[in-house]
RNA sequence: GGCGCCGUCGCCAAGUGGUAAGGCAGAGGUCUGCAAAACCUCCAUCCCCGGUUCAAAUCCGGGCGGCGCCUCCA
């Protein structure tokens, strides 16, 4: 499969370093408050990368993606909730579990923290591998990488150093650096602030420490295959892991930097906190909409586009989810049948042009028109009769086939089984209903249809009977 | 100031040299007690101006407009 490389600017083929295995780092949230629906297009369109990987190319996918559970915005956080760091962060972990099964976010190998014993061992063990090779100094307790013992230094983000205008903005983080551009490895104790001591004198560590670490304590050493995150990662973030890691290991660190744009709010631009236009998961889901709906809409946009969120999305996203969910329903009601049909062809096809859509640097919008094509002639194919049992069953495959990599069926389903009715509820007022309608009582078969609709139950009569859905 | 992206039907959005996918909304029709769903039909020449080419939404140049990054950030 084909996607784009930031590291040289261009779509290239992708194959794994060793063997069949795709060994990627992606870089998750910090954990000081819930993720809101910009960190979480990164992470559907990351869990389409993977699962593209998995089961279009068939490779064994090893996926590690962190947890940042400690830095200057947990730390403030937990400090004004009164709560010990770690017990802090295991909330916001919890809740971002929780928004990921919603989303339908298959689950990584490995999710390793910042603070996890091990890894600042990793973390330490790697300071001390720059120490060795001068690629750091110290100042007030703290270490610092020195950029300019790096030649190579800014090749990912390919800025322009001179532009840089030091104290153009206010670094959080700065201490006593001798460049602007050098940035702390190791921060040393502050008052009331976490510490750990192991082996490079007490502090706690840099932001981009974490991830080099973690990523070749967890992934077999340099390089690793596939690196990944938000646009907005390319520059410090991944430019210091790259730095960091080649500087200790003398070795190419990621061979694939993979970068999603970002989600803009419809007027406002960018989400920020500032702005108060940052939503989350659960204000999408306080709204009415459901999280299916929000995971279609992040996969209608390309990856590298940027993607302007808006209500009304979700709502155009609903409407197109019910019309998949309808074919898939009417599958059930075809009668027993072993025509003659040429529909195992317009099967392959759709298969291919599916699999050729996500190949070609995974263009789920794309792959959602080769869908829909196919909602079109599935139905066509049963009102006209020319559809046969075993040809149900192929297509039932093939719409397993196209959610394995969108992932947005099955999280449908999982919705549809608990309506805002009690399913038997619903089935006794089916039943008057239906009663109702063959004493030719419309006006009370059309009460019940109306007092459902209302709670969120729609019916609809067909030839095999009355059969409801969820709105 | 430096770097980069984008501008396709009312809305969302693929396509990146060979004559415009798909979804939502809309119009007409079939079906239906009425609806709904489904199907059929209809609905764009691609921001503007030049240029290259047999051929451009797709390449080049110049405008206009929107956005991102330049050490908080997915």
């Amino acid at each position: 499969m084909r996607f784009y490389n930031t590291l040289t600017r261009r779509e290239e083929e992708f194959v794994p370093l060793r063997g069949r295995q795709v060994r990627m780092y992606t870089c998750g949230l910090t954990v000081y408050a819930y993720g809101h629906i910009g960190n979480f297009r990164t992470f559907v369109c990351l869990d389409v990368l993977r699962r593209a990987l998995k089961y279009l190319e068939g490779y064994d996918v090893r996926q590690v993606m962190n947890y940042t559970d400690v830095d200057d915005r947990t730390i403030i956080e937990s400090e004004k909730s009164g709560l010990p760091l770690r017990e802090y962060t295991d909330r916001y972990i919890s809740a971002f579990q929780e928004d990921a099964v919603r989303l339908g976010l298959e689950p990584v190998e490995e999710t390793p923290r910042a603070t996890d014993e091990a890894n600042l061992h990793a973390m330490t063990g790697m300071i001390e591998a720059l120490e060795k090779n001068g690629h750091t100094y110290r100042s007030d307790g703290s270490i610092y990488f020195k950029i300019s013992t790096m030649p190579q230094y800014g090749q990912l983000a390919r800025l322009d150093h001179e532009g840089i205008k030091p104290g153009a903005r206010v670094d959080a983080d700065r201490y006593d650096k001798e460049d602007a551009r050098d940035f702390v490895l190791w921060k040393a104790t502050q008052p009331g602030e976490p510490t750990w001591d192991y082996g490079v004198g007490p502090g706690r560590p840099g932001w981009h420490i974490e991830c080099s670490a973690m990523a070749l304590r967890l992934l077999d050493g340099p390089p690793i295959d596939i690196h990944a995150g938000g646009v907005d990662l390319v520059f410090p973030h991944h430019e210091n892991e790259i730095a960091q890691s080649e500087g200790a290991t003398g070795t190419q660190f990621s061979r694939f930097w993979f970068h999603v744009e970002h989600l803009l709010l419809g007027e406002g631009g960018k989400m920020s906190k500032s702005v108060g236009n940052v939503f989350t998961v659960r204000d999408v889901l306080e709204k009415g909409f459901r999280a299916s709906a929000l995971r279609y809409v992040l996969l209608s946009v390309h990856y590298r586009k940027q993607l302007k969120f808006t209500w009304d999305s979700l709502s155009q996203a609903d409407e197109a989810l019910t019309r998949l969910m309808d074919c898939l329903v009417r599958l059930d009601t075809v009668p027993q049948s072993d025509v003659e049909t040429t529909v195992t062809e317009k099967v392959e096809v759709s298969r291919r042009d599916f699999s050729e859509m996500m190949k070609a640097d995974l263009n789920t919008p794309g792959a959602l028109g080769v869908m829909f094509d196919f909602v079109r002639m599935v139905n066509a194919a049963i009102d006209a009769g020319e559809i046969s049992s075993s040809d149900v069953t192929l297509v039932r495959e093939t719409f397993e086939y196209f959610d394995q990599v969108l992932g947005v069926i099955r999280i449908r389903r999982a919705e549809d089984t608990v309506p805002p009715v009690p399913v038997e509820e619903i089935e006794k007022l089916i039943g008057d209903r239906k009663a109702a309608r063959s004493n030719r009582d419309f006006t009370k078969a059309d009460r019940i249809r109306d007092e459902l609709a209302e709670r969120g139950i729609m019916l609809e009569d067909g030839s095999a009977g009355t059969r409801w859905k969820r709105k």
